[in-house]
DNA sequence: ATTTATCTTGCAAATAATTCCAAAATCTAT
DNA sequence: ATAGATTTTGGAATTATTTGCAAGATAAAT
């Protein structure tokens, strides 16, 4: 590959992402650190991007809309984890249910390589993938619930009730003994779909979440295949979950 | 193969791929390296690309009519003078359909007042009113289109066939006496669709679109209510689509 | 204040560009 | 057509740039 390509996919990929550490981007481009702090340098002279400790992000009045995917900093490095983990679950060319959520969006940034294909009810993941050609991603339709950047409404419901997938990812507000629950009731109806419509279900909730229960119940325990979470979850609850079948992930703390 | 053909060969392989290393040409070209390092020097002279350290680049990214943002700055007064005069069509609490392009993408930035119920199957309009509480916006499902950020396919077709609404504001890649026709196949089974929902139909057409004719017809002048363009479309034509009972509208250059 | 992580700088290895030269191809004048 | 002149081509040697690494400097975190 040649700088200039380089470099153009290091911008690109800050485009999406908005804030990248030179690890990061180091892995996507594939050369060194070093390489990638000079290009970083050159890039920021040309007033494409701004330097910053540990890495680089976009410089762009790019409307903020869902600030909250990018800004949203509770339990960042905990969810940046969880995304890796549950991310590494998936295999080449799967077919993949995203649900809408920060967490979720998380696993997402680092699905590109997995060339999957996408279905997702959520905009920010949308337009996270939308200028990646390697992965071909379905945007189900409906009504944009503002806030949130998630599509809503019977459109979407029927969207997911005609899909299949190897793999649904979701995110929920609480889980315990007796499933799974939401507080989002707006919601509760498409996750339903997304979780007929797949094989296996994978939740990504982080420790916050255990314990936890919102209002609307979502599904049984047994429908959950696998629950990736972060090192912080309560051990006995994970233990429970365990004997109760479920496969619970634990990822590590950057 | 003259030294000739070969350059006109490298030209196109550029413009085609944006991007190049020396070796890919070489072996495109069947040349050596040396040799496609010569042509590409007296081709920068020329000003049809740019050298890079292994390779070159397309100097200009190709200009797509329906480009991704708002960062496409090609005329972009005349669409914004456009976008202003279009959206000063449509009356509050209409539902709009808003079609995928950049000049529709303007007339999007100006509507937001009129608190229209908008149905889009482009991914910029949707992000662009994502977060704004006034408007409702409905999205249609599809496979995102990736350089475009437009939703197509089958799910897209069919969500519009089963939409109604007031008025569709729509992109075409150029308009003749013969009527209306579109570069992107992709996206004519969709536009057909937006014409059949609304029962007004205005096209937002920048002057160079005028007397231009793309491969794919779309609809004749019969179904073409209002067109918005700008104030260096040429008279005659407009005059002939005028006599022909098309309402067309010269947004005043800013 | 100490520890950790990140950044800068200098340097050797790798990679690419330029320059130069001989062989091949093309053109020109007989 | 053919010999010689001219241009073009491919490759080798030289020069310049880029890359990755490591050590010292600087900034952030605890």
């Amino acid at each position: 590959m040649t700088a200039e390509q380089r470099k153009h996919r290091i911008e690109a990929y800050l485009q999406r992402v908005e804030f990248a550490s030179l690890e990061e981007l180091s892995q996507h481009v594939e050369a060194s650190v070093s390489t990638v702090r000079r290009d970083l340098t050159t890039l920021e002279a040309a007033g494409n991007l701004r330097r910053t400790h540990g890495g680089a992000r976009v410089i762009t009045p790019k409307t903020d809309e869902f600030a909250f995917t990018a800004r949203d900093t509770h339990q960042l490095s905990e969810k940046e984890a969880i995304g890796k983990a549950c991310a590494a679950l998936i295999g080449g060319n799967q077919s993949v249910i995203l649900d809408a959520g920060t967490t979720v969006y998380h696993v997402a940034r680092y699905l590109e390589e997995k060339a999957p294909q996408i279905v997702t009810n959520s905009l920010p993941v949308a337009n996270l993938f939308a200028s990646a050609n390697k992965v071909e991603v379905i945007l189900a339709g409906g009504v944009i619930y503002p806030r949130l950047g998630v599509l809503v409404g019977p459109m979407t419901v029927e969207a997911f009730s005609k899909m299949r997938a190897d793999v649904a990812i979701m995110s929920a507000g609480g889980i315990t003994l007796e499933g799974v629950t939401n507080s989002h009731a707006l919601l509760i109806d498409i996750q339903r779909e997304m979780l007929k419509a797949a094989q296996k279900i994978i939740f990504c909730l982080d420790h916050s979440k255990f314990g936890r229960q919102s209002v609307s119940p979502l599904c049984g325990l047994d429908m959950v295949d696998t629950i990736v979470t972060d090192s912080r979850a309560p051990h006995e609850l994970v233990a429970s979950l365990r004997s109760h079948g479920v496969e619970v992930i634990l990822a590590p703390a950057a």
